[in-house]
DNA sequence: TAACATACCTAATTTTCTTATGCATAAATA
DNA sequence: TATTTATGCATAAGAAAATTAGGTATGTTA
């Protein structure tokens, strides 16, 4: 089991979203590595990706973020913003409801 | 059930494939319209992300095709290629192992 | 001390899609 | 009959998103 990278397109905002939603805060770094680990190396977020679309994230009022000094390093942590949170909830709701619409769609070419 | 547009990015070419393995031969609007039927509306392929997707499936010998004149009207029809129907078959294959995925992941949040 | 892991970031390029057109014919409707 | 809707193809400008590649910096391990 492994897939094309190119559908994770347009996705990875709402994957953030689902992942701060389970853990309640989480720094970058993190991100990517729960990605990949609850996925058994099958979702890779690259920093690239991931950092701009926090930013994004951030800008837009979404997530907040607050910077913390872990073993003198600095970890900048960032959570769904209360405010947020329905339509957190409603967009991780949304991309749930895509994959059955795709699953629907497919079946009948499997 | 409505979702995020933007979940449908990466993923044009093989619902293309998918429709085109199940269906046989196919044209770009016939494509547009049959998307939009086994989906109750839900995805709505645009010509102007379609036919550019078409041409460079074509391109790329994934898939081939046929002018036909049809009331008056030219059709042009695809078709998966013989020599990838292996390719495409995978393809789709991949798209739905890409939504059980996403599925996993998301269900600790929903 | 070199390599690897941790942790942040940006920038140029590419890819992909949206939006807006354009062309053309047939059918339906006002 | 004139206009709209449906059919059917296509491209082009712009926006959005990710890839690739790079940069900075500290801690740990071989």
């Amino acid at each position: 089991m492994s897939f094309n990278k190119s559908f994770l397109s347009g996705t990875l905002a709402t994957i953030i979203l689902s992942l701060l939603k389970k853990k309640g805060k989480m720094y970058g770094y993190e991100i990517c590595l729960e990605a990949k680990n609850a996925t058994n190396d099958q979702i890779i977020l690259t920093e690239g990706a991931i950092y701009p679309a926090l930013h994004k994230l951030e800008k837009k009022g979404v997530i907040t973020s607050s910077k913390e000094q872990v073993n003198g390093r600095t970890r900048k942590y960032y959570a769904i913003a209360k405010s947020h949170s329905k339509t957190a909830k409603k967009e991780i709701e949304s991309l749930y409801d895509f994959t059955l619409v795709i699953q629907g769609l497919l079946k009948p070419s499997l």
